[in-house]
DNA sequence: CTGAAAGCGCTTACAG
DNA sequence: CTGAAAGCGCTTACAG
């Protein structure tokens, strides 16, 4: 029985545990990291398990990288533009899942403009995940820096959408107006800068989706909430025969909504609109918006699945591809 | 002159930058760092650096972290509240002061009933920065975790208020309302629940500053801008003499002056109100919104001194205290 | 089933 | 001014 260690800042490594223990030092990594291959006996196991626990050990994960050469790092880049959905609720889910075989989320925001080095430079995380294709420089960069691996992978074309849902919304909105019997579509956003990536790929998921179910393309319609623009564009659409409008977001629906009432046309009789993220005004707009419903949660999971399938082999389940959007259909559709 | 590298995928280490430069490898180490105390010549040192620069060397971080003991990360662990001035500068020019003196900035949002493992047992950072004290459990991990420095420092008390400026600027409103004549003040804020920590935050703020001027502590309304609330609020304050309004951000600065102008009162004749933050409806809305302006670069190179003093010992410049804030003073007031 | 030992790639006194 | 070498705390073949 060790006395009690004197008030020390003195980090407790692995060795203070195994003479506490009373085993080696590769002993107690066995254990600790639970070592395919070793049979450690439940008694040593045990001992070594409360010793760890006395002595309040962490393993040192600087150490520990340099060891194995992982830093058992995932490193997200976030893009440049407000997220839509509840993405805290789906960070925290993929944190959890990933935490659960070992793995630290790591999020990060970068500008294009950004000036300083990039955060995969000091993290060397195993697997660096953007929701849009790096540029050349920033992958020679991760390479230099000892990233493992890279997605959405520069030499492989991978399964697309796997993080951040961006086409499945949009194709859901359009399928659902489709069969709600609206041929003539339109896309519609509000103006600001910020959101002008997303907006393209959101409206370009949808017009190619319209054109799959035989339809034009779709136009994209720029309107600003604080002016008139919604009334006229309205008035245009129903000149247009357009009848079906697949709004970039709930906020943008609700615009649209407003300004149909104000015109006294009837939805989804004259005009029919579908927002997305389900978003608290979809509920209280009257009338009630349609739109869609994202399982961020299931969405989440999926992520982690995929990325320890990326870093540990492990099997990427079937569910991957299930929809974790659904059509919730208001008053509006 | 060495031959070129066959296309191995091993990184390049210090060893293989001091051959090519027919140097030691702790001369190497000296020039990279710019070790004080080490007089090297100038020769020598564009040698290593053309050396590191043609073969792409980046310094493995977790060897660097592992040998010096300091990880060269701040954490900065955010609320769990949405941030309401234009975060993104903020932390984009806190980053790139950090960068400059060899520091990585990572931050992370942290939920109270998150099971994730804190992301500072996997980072070891050298601070750890948050915008409320953390409790005695968290410290606890982080010190085992190797963790230097804690801000808010469980130990010793500390200029609060240098990360996210919470009370500054409900001060500055209280401030200025009082200076244009206003004596009867109430603070107003929406509904939602995600961001009372915060509201409750700013409001105790405005108090305080109201009565350290004099005045009575602000009521706290919390109105729904879905609803009639605000035209329910505005007449209750005319008739209880209230002419000052404090609103929590612009969003709710617009949804009073709005109700203001429904009930045909004059601004700020009848009633004075200033948002927070100059987001951009302060300025599109009619009337313009009186305002707090935050400078969120000089706030931001205002927080990386404050950490650089902490974690390198540098001076603290005295331009940490200046105000970062400014009454932007437009129609309401 | 357990231990002794090499090695990961740095930093940093310590010698020359 | 430069180099040889110890050491940071792990992981992981390799022996017993």
């Amino acid at each position: 029985m060790a006395v009690p260690e004197p008030t020390t800042s003195r980090r407790v490594t692995a060795l203070d545990v195994a003479r506490e223990a009373g085993v080696s030092r590769a002993t107690v990594g066995f254990v600790l990291n639970n070592t395919p291959g070793q049979t450690i006996p439940e008694s040593t196991r045990k001992r070594v398990l409360q010793a760890a626990e006395r002595l309040g050990y962490r393993p040192n994960s600087a150490a520990r990288a340099l060891a194995s050469g992982r830093s058992r790092i995932i490193l997200l880049v976030l893009p440049d533009w407000p997220v839509e959905f509840r993405m805290q609720d789906y960070l925290d889910e993929v944190s959890l899942a990933l935490d659960k075989a070992g793995y630290s989320l790591v999020t990060y925001t970068r500008h294009p403009d950004q000036a300083a080095r990039p955060l995969w430079e000091s993290l060397s995380p195993d697997l660096v995940v953007g929701t849009i294709p790096f540029n050349s420089p920033d992958v020679a960069s991760m390479l230099a820096c000892g990233v493992r691996q890279i997605y959405p992978d520069p030499d492989r074309p991978d399964p697309p959408d796997v993080s951040l849902a961006i086409s499945a919304g949009p194709e859901l909105q359009v399928d659902h107006l489709h069969e709600r019997g609206h041929r003539n579509l339109i896309f519609a956003a509000f103006v600001e800068a910020r959101t002008s990536s997303m907006v393209l790929a959101r409206h370009q998921a949808a017009s190619d989706r319209a054109r799959f179910q035989g339809l034009a393309a779709l136009g994209l319609e720029r309107i600003n909430y604080r002016d008139d623009s919604p009334d006229d564009a309205v008035r245009r659409w129903i000149d247009a025969g357009i009848t079906g409008v697949v709004a970039f977001n709930d906020d943008v629906a609700a615009a649209i909504a407003s300004a149909a009432v104000r015109a006294g046309l009837r939805m989804p009789a004259d005009i029919a609109v579908i927002g997305h993220d389900d978003s608290p005004i979809a509920t209280m707009f009257v009338p009630a918006l349609s739109t869609i419903r994202i399982d961020t949660a299931a969405l989440g999971r999926g992520f982690a699945d995929f990325v320890l399938h990326r870093v540990d082999r492990r099997p990427l389940p079937a569910s991957l591809t299930l929809p974790n959007l659904t059509v919730v259909r208001r008053e509006t559709t």
